[in-house]
DNA sequence: ATTGGTGCAAATCCTTTGCAATAGC
DNA sequence: GCTATTGCAAAGGATTTGCACCAAT
């Protein structure tokens, strides 16, 4: 069964904590999950119209931030452009191309351990951790 | 003597590229160097007003962009609030307290040679990494 | 003398806010 | 019915652009 339309994580995390379930949340949930990596919040916004239109753009940047907070989405911050928020929860990387600012995913584990070890003896409360690596992509490598 | 002021590697490095060394970049530069650490543009563009009167946002922004090319500053994307500038160019992590904003250096090893090698494998050319730990702050923790 | 840098003003882009209307509980 | 969510319009803030002028080479 595909991971994709099943909402019902996010159905518990809001009874859970006391939030409306709504139509909005469902569809920009599965549209974030649909987009695969990295959506912006203008992409989600427009996948969402199509199946609710109608929907604003605060709330789709309202319901993200939720996402995030819920633990179901990640937001990512790579100092160009917009926001971009990612429906991969699993612990991975992101590599961003100085050129064309195109982000992959890349999987290597990373001793998250130590640092929050390390952040724990500064009096630092460590919630999460987000690596980011800055480079030349190979296709634009190859145009030189 | 104090590195502070000693703007040497700018101009030698700004000769190198055949570009030119002006009042607004060696005064920008020592800006961010005496901030200490993680500069808005706005702080940077402050302080140098009163160096040199008159200079203009758009310059401090490319400069401090400048700077980054040169490998004499960082900039730091944290998702909350403006870019910062990092004059520590050493290797070291970054704490960011989600209530309050307020950014701290974390100084651990972090094994960059996997990462980097994981990273070229897939074609892409890495070159910088910049991790970001986030949670809750001594001082904000406090507070409850 | 050339032309890369700069200042100015304005534009653009991303994100948040205030408030009335709506829909989930 | 109560009140969290939403939509709308507008504001706000950060960053970039276009162009004329200036200053480093």
């Amino acid at each position: 069964m595909s991971h994709s339309t099943n909402t019902n994580d996010l159905v518990e995390r809001l009874r859970a904590r006391g939030q409306r379930v709504t139509s909005q949340r469902l569809v920009i949930l599965r549209a974030l999950r649909r987009h695969g990596g990295h959506a912006t919040v203008d992409e989600i916004h427009r996948a969402v119209l199509r199946d609710l239109p109608g929907t604003s753009t605060p709330t789709v940047y309202a319901t993200l931030d939720l996402l995030v907070e819920l633990g179901l989405a990640r937001k990512l911050d790579v100092g160009v452009g917009a926001s971009r928020y990612d429906g991969r929860t699993e612990p991975h990387q992101h590599m961003v191309c100085r050129r064309c600012g195109r982000i992959e995913d890349l999987d290597v584990e990373l001793d998250v351990e130590a640092l929050v070890r390390a952040a724990d003896a500064t009096g630092f409360q460590a919630r999460d951790t987000e690596l980011v690596i800055s480079g030349v992509c190979a296709a634009c490598a190859a145009k030189g």
